[in-house]
DNA sequence: AACTTGCGAAACCGAATGGTTGCACGTATA
DNA sequence: TATACGTGCAACCATTCGGTTTCGCAAGTT
């Protein structure tokens, strides 16, 4: 099935697998153990995290390792960037208000 | 309801919303008219994007102008932004690497 | 060879999703 | 006042989602 990335970091779940194996792969097993879910459902979290490339297998002897592909989140931030500047300069509005009313107490 | 922001994103019509009324704050009908769905179905979508607070609404008579809160949008952000370095040193790994082939070929 | 372990796939289930149609209500206009 | 317009909401429907349980299979272990 087509798989899309937003839709995939859309369960907290998988955005959970996503960040547990961001700085180590792990196996279905051991992530089972950090949620409160049975491995199957990790399976299938796993499964869609794969059809979309977020996340790549690694199997060692019966073990199956999963990595993440960060380069796909790049599609995620790509969305993200052109609203970057609406939030950093409403952040700006603020701090420029903020010290106006500083200079009028003076 | 509690809604989520990564759950807003996830639809690909409320994505097209988000990006049109990024520029320009736009009605219901208007944005309908873009899309190949109902007004209704347009509805529904805003009316998940403001119980997430990714949008705001502003009436002036018996129109209703969506505008988009870009602010919100911070929260992907947040959780992308540990991830790039992951994929930016992925990118200069390949730059090393070509690199260096190209400094053996001399 | 018999058993255990790690895993994915299939079948099933209740809940949520995204769409439609029909309706109700406030606002403008004739 | 009667009519048209812009909108949200409720009811309904097919599909998808996230979970469980059961099973099959390959890889180790005894």
């Amino acid at each position: 099935m087509r798989r899309d990335v937003f839709q995939a970091i859309a369960d907290p779940t998988r955005r959970g697998i996503i960040i547990l194996i961001a700085t180590q792969a792990m196996t279905p097993n051991a992530l089972a153990e950090r949620f409160d879910t049975s491995r199957q459902a990790i399976s299938k979290h796993l499964r869609i995290l794969t059809e979309c490339q977020l996340v790549k297998q690694e199997q060692t002897g019966r073990e199956i390792y999963y990595h993440l592909n960060a380069t796909k989140m790049k599609e995620v931030a790509d969305f993200i960037e052109p609203f970057r500047q609406m939030w950093e300069t409403k952040f700006n509005q603020l701090d420029n208000l903020l010290s106006n009313i500083k200079n009028n107490k003076k």
